[in-house]
DNA sequence: CACTAGTGTGAAAGCGATTACATAAGTGGG
DNA sequence: CCCACTTATGTAATCGCTTTCACACTAGTG
């Protein structure tokens, strides 16, 4: 089932040129008179040519396309797709769109791949993109450190938001930290909060660990407390924190004052759960989220989280590709985006209050 | 800025054998004794050995890979990306999930690539897509009629929900009829609505299409009725949604009993306003969607929407675009997804009704 | 004991671009 | 009017792999 295409041999026939005049037409090289670049020109046009990226960047040239490598999500990797729904990760796709954004404006193309940690297939959806791009973008956790060297041995590469610097390729990351210090300043100032809760990710990512201590720190620094059973530790998706959440009230100890929430979608799961229960939010419980997608604003109560600006993540990572690329910068270099505090009703503030 | 790594000569040379017996090594030829084999992978893993991509395709193999071409908002591509929150399309990104997750199962891997309209650029990102992979899936709207047929001359290409069966290449697509039927039946002869409206999609899109005629034609059949003025186009987008329902505001007639959107994130929209307004879902005016998206059942009210699972949409997709690379099924082969009711209680029904 | 059938392996021909090098034609300056 | 120089184009090598073909070996057969 193979199908046939024109290739550069095809037009150069048709324009009766050779096919390196061919390429420099294609490539936009200078000495090329007008009038034999128009008929190649034409020839392109009318077998509908379109050059091959395989063989282009083969032939070594650049092949102007960045991959982004992102975690998809194991337990639908490894059972069945029924619970599908239930996971869908809102962050990773504004950065993916942020990147390809960007990529566009700089006249490159983003290759998005889902990569599952489980590699057990033969021939690794990870290998198939970052031997097919110029340099790839790693989302948090994606892949381990030893891999992620190894791969930084072939081309450039941009870790997302760890929170060890990576010493072979470019990192770029959220403020967590001020971040989480405006949540819990806030809370602890404004609605004079001192018992918190906490729902973070698993320790495995740096941006989890990132958050949760910079959320510790910040408690003792404002004088709150947190007890032990009122941190929880999901996976960053919804279910995950509803299933925590509810375990927790299984618990007989009274509920903190606020469960601050180390992405959105857990602070949605929360907020769900804590409706089923009959608890009213912010009233009886604040509940605070970080990234701020899209949606966070539109609940009832809308959503107090930390703008981190996904998309802007994916932008400085392709333009921190780039510059690899073109050696502006050198490997370890470190960027850190500003998060900022969007106030708005799920911490206790009144729609008056805000806008 | 370029960087080395190990070719299949290096490993050859290693292993003491030829490079096609490395070949057949990598591609679990038969043939090979054992301990050829062996000495071959234990050279592979020394190296740490990974074939390009690029080669292998240029060589005339399956390259493994299946792209997935999706729409990049426009407004965004066009303009300074400072609304990007607004417009996420989350649908997309349940598709690509599924799709990747099919992919992943097959052995393929999945490059999803953000495509915008204005293909300005000159290296367009589609092509660079499509000259990388076996065969592609095209989300609906991403390319017209014209383009779609000049890339099926090269690859095998599936096109997901448009209306009109593609010709080139294989279609797979949502029971859009069936899905609108049900809601509307819902609302008529549940909550006994006559008084529709509709929020739709931009008319150059199949889906959109297809959802407002078969929205027009359940009202009528339920002997209910529309007013023109109530008739509202967005772009699937919450934003737009959001803009066209302010706008009707501004009419004086009344508001219909409900509205029926073409899919959640408009519904979302059209919730936010309307609670802005001062007006209560449902008992004031119904609100309902299509897709149900992950977030549809967390938000208060839940949002009564049809499931027509984005994620099995993806799946079915790679499993066509691999069907049609192994010959198995033809060109011009339709797959219609069923789309299934999905009663929460933005349509006016309790929760005690539901669950 | 020649004779046919596999096996296991290597040599070499592409695949479709890019690019270094070579060549031919045009251009001034002395 | 010739030489050095630029400009336009062609030739051929190269990138890293797959695959066909041919060859050298075993083995099994009559």
């Amino acid at each position: 089932m193979k199908k046939e295409s024109a290739t550069i041999y095809d037009v150069a026939e048709l324009a009766f040129v050779s096919i390196a005049t061919v390429s420099r037409v294609l490539n936009g090289s200078a000495n090329v008179r007008p009038e034999t670049r128009e008929r190649v020109d034409e020839a392109i046009k009318k077998l509908q040519f379109v050059p091959s990226a395989a063989a282009r960047s083969l032939s070594g040239g650049r092949r102007w396309s960045i991959g982004l490598a992102y975690p998809l999500d194991e337990d639908r990797s490894t059972s069945s797709p029924v619970r599908e729904d239930d996971t869908s990760v809102l962050y990773t796709d504004a950065i993916i769109r942020g990147a390809s954004w960007q990529a566009s404006q700089m006249d490159y193309s983003l290759f998005a791949c889902a990569v599952s940690s489980g590699n057990k297939n033969k021939v690794n959806p990870l290998q198939q993109l970052y031997t097919s791009v110029d340099g790839i973008i790693f989302a948090d956790r994606v892949v381990n450190n030893v891999r992620a060297m190894r791969i930084a041995k072939r081309l450039h590469t941009v870790h997302l938001s760890g929170s060890g610097d990576s010493r072979f390729g470019g990192t770029v990351r959220i403020d967590n930290a001020a971040g989480m210090q405006s949540i819990v300043d806030h809370l602890a100032s404004v609605h004079g909060i001192q018992d918190f809760g906490f729902v973070g990710g698993s320790s495995d990512s740096p941006d989890a660990t990132a958050r949760l201590n910079a959320f510790l720190a910040e408690v003792a620094k404002v004088g709150g407390s947190v007890r032990t059973e009122n941190i929880l530790t999901a996976d960053f998706s919804l279910v995950r924190a509803e299933d925590v959440i509810k375990q927790r009230f299984a618990l007989s100890s009274p509920l903190p004052r606020a469960f601050v929430c180390a992405n959105d979608q857990m602070a949605l799961g929360v907020l769900h759960v804590l409706r089923e229960r009959g608890l009213h939010v912010p009233s009886d419980i604040a509940v605070t989220g970080f990234d701020d997608v899209p949606l966070a604003r539109t609940l009832t109560p809308a959503l107090t989280t930390v703008s981190q600006s996904s998309f802007e993540l994916g932008q400085a990572a392709v333009n921190m590709v780039i510059a690899l690329l073109d050696g502006t910068i050198g490997i370890g270099t470190v960027e850190t985006l500003p998060a900022h505090l969007v106030v708005r009703e799920s911490c206790g503030c009144t729609k008056e209050n805000v806008e």
